[in-house]
DNA sequence: GATGAATGAGGCTTCATTCAT
DNA sequence: CATGAATGAAGCCTCATTCAT
């Protein structure tokens, strides 16, 4: 508290990680996994190879832990707001679909969904990882969602399996077009305007009729 | 004709591309692009390593070679299709989502569509290529069946930009899938049922309310 | 045969690998296993680094290769002249130190033993290979020396198993001191006078006395 | 003394020393000289790496005082045995045998032997070190108990230099073996059958015949 | 005295591409 | 046409040693 020096050497200690995490997460985002090479992202973080080593085990580690700081929480957020959710299942779908689109589809964190989908046939324990930790969580607070839509009455019964994967669908869609073929189109996708065409789309299909 | 040995050696000729093509497909549905060795595609092939580099420049040169052969002509006869449909636009809908589930989803093409994806920001070229030769055409056919739906009042009006997008994102996903994490679930999603789901949804969500 | 540019390549490509394992013997036996540099290995031999993986799987194949076409062949001689002995058991005895002592124990070969006394338990797989290939058949070899003397009369009776043991020791232990600290000593070791020592203290505790 | 905490401060910096040593001496014997880390050497002893340079220069000096604070004392006492021995010179060299094998042979010290016989050439410093402390005055312990033997008419006359070496080798190489092959072996060497054959095998070759 | 974060050279291994035959 | 030996640039990871605190 009275010591300045040290107290900005703690800092230092204490933050190194986070930087390597983000340094990692730039470049993981911007290359993909395989190609990202570790002597960049040290030299992003501003340290030496080795520096990272004694953080990370290996470069599987250094992601599982870009997952878990940065994903992770996320979906921790979302699963409460479905569980707490008081209002109608249509607005609570608006919710999550725009909250998760402010905290994840428009961020670099998009990347990470866009990279798990494009190599995990190749690193299998990451894969494995990124699917018990993220994958099949969203997906149940999704059909948690659905559920309860269902059941009171908002929307028409359908199989919420496939009803869960066909709506994952546009949104992870939007991600990976984002990191894809981006350079090659001049007329962006306004995510804006796809996400309303989504909902709307979505919510046409699923609302159930008042009469019929 | 009169030279057996010699005609042999011809259809050998033309065929040699032909086994590359087939073995290259393989491997870069199975490994990608980057992960792809050319020692594995030689081998696969039944010829050395060199030969690849007689028939095509370098690695970027022989994938888009398995596209052309294999993707692009399934594009084209789509596009015949919606050219020449006849009847509903809602059976159109179905031949097209069907027919492509029968020559690009449920073969190995898939992997070509996953790949794509996966890798294009690290290879622009190939991304370019793809681009053109496959993104814009499909994009557009798929807009030109929307429009005609709208047109004859079968849809209900929509930004068919958008919805364009909205309608690929399920079946892309449904690709993805296949080559992603279908190691680590025991529940496989099965196609034919996602389809269904998918083509329920959509068709409720589009098809013009006739009063109301 | 009368293509002699071709022979020329031939000759080379057949050379190779024995060019590969000479190198790698000569750097093995200087060096050490792990001390040992692939990079070297490559120049020594005269080719790039890359080129040792065209014929060897990694380090510890390339180590075994070395074992497995220099001091295994020793060993089936060897194994041959015990079988095939028609004199007595004495003169086998000093045939077999002496000739061991010319193939193996004056020669680079020598190394090797001392190699893998130093370093087998960090490199557990070779270790294992050694042992099966050369310890056990090195030692299974001198052991029927010894029951054929016993058999004879020749010897006197003892435990076969530990007396094997201590004769291979001191010849083992002539082939590490020759690698081990003869930097150190001006006073180089005669191998023959440490040899005839040998025999000789081995055959005064062996023979069996006549009367007594 | 009238200080505790004082004191207790100082046997701790006397003692550090010696716990560094310990966890040294523990990681030299089962890892070898180059492949022990020294963090793993600070992490047994339960202190920093940093702190290990507080004590020795580098890796070379911690193992240097590794053998001259556990294995020269040794030595130091079998040279005063054999000076002062007033019994029969092959009791003496029962003595010896058995001495060392309690001392050095059965316990990790045989590990350093092992190791320097194994690593010496790739470190020449201590290699010089450990033979100049070790090995010369080991042997010159050895060749005066020959010598007393020789004079006092119990054993034959030999070459004393090459009947040293040849007498130390099964020593040496019971060292070995048990930081060798060890693990490969079901058949574990029994240490006491194996010197009984040895002591008994040497004496029937030194013990100068009566008659004859 | 003690810490432990940081370094950076160095080793093994991979693979697209070339080229002499 | 076809071969396949050879290359060499990279990439991941290790570890003895240093130094600011």
């Amino acid at each position: 508290m009275n010591c300045p020096l040290k107290k900005r050497w703690e800092r230092r200690k204490d933050a190194r990680p986070q930087e390597l995490l983000a340094a990692a997460l730039d470049l993981f985002v911007e290359k993909g996994f395989a190609a990202t090479r570790l002597d960049d992202v040290a030299a992003r973080a501003g340290v030496s190879k080795g520096t990272l080593y004694l953080y990370f085990t290996n470069k599987e580690e250094l992601f599982k832990a870009v997952v878990r700081e940065n994903v992770v929480p996320v979906l921790g957020e979302a699963e409460g707001i479905v569980e707490a959710y008081e209002g109608s299942t249509v607005d609570l779908f608006r919710e999550i679909v725009l909250g998760w689109w402010e905290r994840i589809g428009a961020t670099k964190l998009s990347g990470i969904t866009k990279l798990m989908m494009a190599e995990s046939s190749n690193f299998p324990e990451v894969t494995q990882f990124y699917h018990d930790e993220v994958i099949r969580r969203g997906e149940a607070m999704i059909a948690r969602m659905l559920e309860r839509g269902v059941q009171r009455g908002e929307f028409r019964p359908v199989d919420i399996h496939q009803a869960t994967r066909v709506i994952c669908s546009p949104m992870i869609m939007l991600m990976m077009w984002k990191h894809s073929f981006s350079t090659c189109r001049q007329d962006q996708v306004s995510p804006e305007d796809y996400l309303n065409s989504f909902v709307d789309m979505f919510l046409h299909g699923m609302i159930a009729q008042p009469s019929r």
